[in-house]
DNA sequence: TCTGGGGTCCTCTAACTA
DNA sequence: TCTGTAGTTAGAGGACCC
């Protein structure tokens, strides 16, 4: 491990809240819940001020609106946060060319491969320009750890949250672990939290006194080796600028279980397509389909298959979820469908004897296959859909966005980022004076950087769009 | 209270191969 | 030719992360 703490964790405070706070004035300072709203959503993000109402991620969306009967409950615009996301890693890649993306939010940098910092000092100092260059330039904030490695980086920004910076001091890493609780370190869930409590062990230095051969006994031989080396505070991993995309899936959880098993196959054959569209969309290709099911009663199970050679066409992908599909009891309905591929190559080796022999008939046309027209759900009025938190334009009254609709009828509330909250407006959701908008810049007028700082160049495209 | 979506990695077992 | 063994691959499930 070495020696001087230039391993910089960077973590978005409240990322997707704070996104919907700074382009919607009205939401400053008021308690945002981010997430799915349909009646089986979770929270992906709560503002802090949600939070003091108890309201964290993860939690099922009935549960928050119990406990923040009051806040705003937007659905997530993953492109406007991918969009700002991209100006933040640009802005760590001006640091170092070691950068390695976790989330859209998250990211670790080696500073000294990228010769910014080599001392305490230095990583100090950059870290604290970076906080500031974030704000200038997205408007939001972000909390930074630094150490001399990556998890104790990732503690760090855990403790410097919200808004804030820590150094954690090489040398002191293992007095300052011994205290905190197992969940603390990667890789400790509920589950694994859960056997150590049973077997009396509940803080990081009880790990470390419970000794290498007791951890491997309990978790087995990957988990415990890992899990007693962190708590020695000992990590090398490298910061690993790229990573390769090893599997693509997509899955749908329903709003209501589907028991008619033709409607089930229908809902795998869409999600076969959209699967290969994204694979498409990826230049790849795979050799293992995974159609994933979970029963009515949240049991989850996976059933997959191996084709001779990788391919990314979707009527094979299609026939061989439904083959899959085949082999799976559905009886008392199934609440979430899903399709996958891994095993992935950049290219196609149809073997097109044995594979196309099915499906000879229906061949894709060959290229970019069109985005076909969303087909409407059978659930959904054929009526314009106006989702809570997304933008709008009225002809009259200019930007605004989407407080909520219903009973044909849809509010706006008319203000952008840069001005004082705004003024509240209902109208029919025909109303042909009001359309869809793209998202405002947070930032007016983004500052010039000084030179040192200003990113060179744009990002690489991202692997996956969605 | 009733649990998303998109991933990664690990473990166990069975089947196959050398 | 039969048997035991070790390594590899597939398939399923589970835990974890953001």
């Amino acid at each position: 491990m070495r020696s001087a703490p230039t391993i910089l964790h960077l973590d978005m405070d409240a990322f997707y809240a704070s996104v919907e706070q700074a382009s919607k004035p009205s939401l400053r300072g008021k308690a945002v819940i981010v997430g799915g709203l349909g009646p089986r959503g979770v929270v992906a993000t709560a503002s802090y001020e949600a939070r003091v109402h108890g309201v964290h991620s993860a939690m099922p969306m009935s549960q928050a609106r119990r406990l923040a009967p009051n806040a705003a409950y937007l659905v997530p615009r993953f492109a406007l946060y991918r969009s700002i996301s991209d100006q933040v890693m640009a802005l760590l890649r001006a640091l170092s060319p070691l950068v390695e993306p976790l989330s859209l939010d998250e990211a670790f940098v080696d500073l000294e491969a990228g010769g910014t910092a080599w001392d305490e000092r230095s990583a100090r100092l950059v870290g604290a320009k970076l906080r500031a260059d974030i704000r200038a330039v997205t408007g939001l904030t972000g909390s930074v750890g630094l150490a001399a490695s990556k998890m104790l980086a990732k503690i760090a920004s855990e403790e410097a949250k919200p808004d804030g910076l820590v150094v954690i001091q090489p040398g002191s890493e293992r007095e300052m672990l011994a205290p905190m609780s197992v969940r603390t370190l990667p890789g400790v869930g509920p589950a694994t939290g859960d056997h150590l409590r049973r077997a009396g062990i509940h803080t990081v230095g009880e790990i470390a006194e419970a000794g290498e051969d007791e951890l491997v006994r309990l978790l087995g031989k990957a988990h415990g080796h890992a899990l007693y080396a962190m708590a020695l505070a000992r990590d090398d991993r490298p910061v690993v600028a790229e990573r390769e995309t090893k599997s693509v899936s997509v899955e749908d959880t329903y709003d209501v279980d589907i028991h008619d098993r033709v409607r089930v196959g229908l809902e795998v054959q869409r999600l076969a397509d959209r699967c290969v569209r994204r694979l498409r969309g990826a230049g790849l290709s795979g050799r293992t389909i995974v159609l994933k099911v979970r029963r009515y009663d949240f049991s989850t199970l996976t059933r997959s298959e191996t084709l001779r050679g990788p391919t990314d066409d979707p009527a094979v992908v299609r026939e061989a979820a439904a083959r899959l599909l085949d082999s799976v009891d559905t009886t008392g309905g199934v609440r979430l469908l899903g399709v996958g591929v891994s095993g992935l190559a950049d290219y196609t080796q149809e073997d097109l004897f044995a594979q196309a022999a099915g499906g000879a008939g229906e061949e894709a046309a060959e290229g970019e296959e069109p985005e076909p027209a969303p087909e409407p759900r059978p659930e959904v009025p054929v009526e314009r859909r106006w989702s809570a938190g997304h933008d709008v334009r009225h002809t009259e009254y200019g930007h605004g966005w989407v407080q909520g609709s219903g009973l044909g009828r849809v509010t706006v509330r008319f203000e952008t980022p840069g001005s004082a909250p705004g003024r509240v407006k209902t109208f029919r959701v025909d109303d042909p004076a009001l359309e869809a908008a793209d998202p405002l810049p947070l930032v007016q007028t983004p500052p010039d950087l000084p030179e040192p700082m200003r990113p060179q160049e744009a990002p690489p495209p991202r692997p996956l769009e969605a």
